[in-house]
DNA sequence: CACGGCGTTTACGTAAAAGTCAATTCAGGC
DNA sequence: GCCTGAATTGACTTTTACGTAAACGCCGTG
């Protein structure tokens, strides 16, 4: 495990610019440290990007995804946070159940799709 | 099966604005049927809002929406297009399982956090 | 016939999520 | 000590997906 990253090796392991890195961190999702002015990517911050761009793959918004890397912390010492916390993580497990059954009926829809072509390349007598 | 909905319906059953229909119509993603100005919408004017809501959630711009509409429609008579159809229903298709591999991640994640919140309670000597 | 309610068009506004550009700064190599 | 390439900051711009406001049409009701 390698102790840090430069801000060009993850925009290109991510494929994205050093603009966003730095916008993520203006937004207050990573928090790279600093050797002068230069920001050093520790593994946490690694993962927290790719956390983060997975969020982004399934239509989470910049604010939604701060909620959801707050779920990962620490758990709080209080009880009555606690148990809001547990209730959040319950929405959003519910969110992405939602989405789950969105994305499995594209899926069987786009399929289907797919068939409809295949039968007419049939129709059309073309042996692939 | 009704004939037609009004706008106002539609805003109702699906949580939306009359702008968000019309804006739709104007990218071309609907096209209800006129009685003078007013529109009037078909039962497939009101599947293709659902599946362009569908698509919202999973985190499709409206043009990758157009896109995947399209894909639903009567496919080509030419061969050539009927294969390239296929690829971009296959290109979509991968999406989608990247995105399923993203959710089940982040349920897996959630999970994990949720669990780490009940330990906590536990060891708080909360019952239930 | 005045009204309230629904619907329409046109036009401008806006928030989110970066992209782009300019001006600087800094660290390392020769 | 200077140069080059990488990095930084800050300001402005862009795109997407609508929101909002103005101004008006149509129609059924009291």
């Amino acid at each position: 495990m390698r102790e840090y990253y430069s801000i060009t090796e993850l925009t290109r392991e991510f494929d994205i610019s050093t603009r966003t890195l730095r916008f993520y961190e203006d937004e207050g999702l990573i928090q790279p440290v600093r050797r002068g002015r230069t920001r050093l990517f520790r593994p946490s911050d690694r993962h927290l990007v790719r956390q983060i761009l997975r969020g982004k793959r399934l239509g989470f918004s910049i604010n939604e995804i701060r909620e959801i890397i707050q779920m990962y912390r620490e758990p709080p010492g209080e009880v009555g946070q606690l148990k809001l916390l547990i209730t959040r993580i319950n929405e959003k497990k519910e969110d992405l159940r939602q989405k789950r059954r969105d994305l499995e009926e594209t899926l069987a829809e786009l399929d289907q799709a797919e068939e409809s072509c295949v039968e007419r390349l049939v129709e059309l007598g073309v042996n692939t």
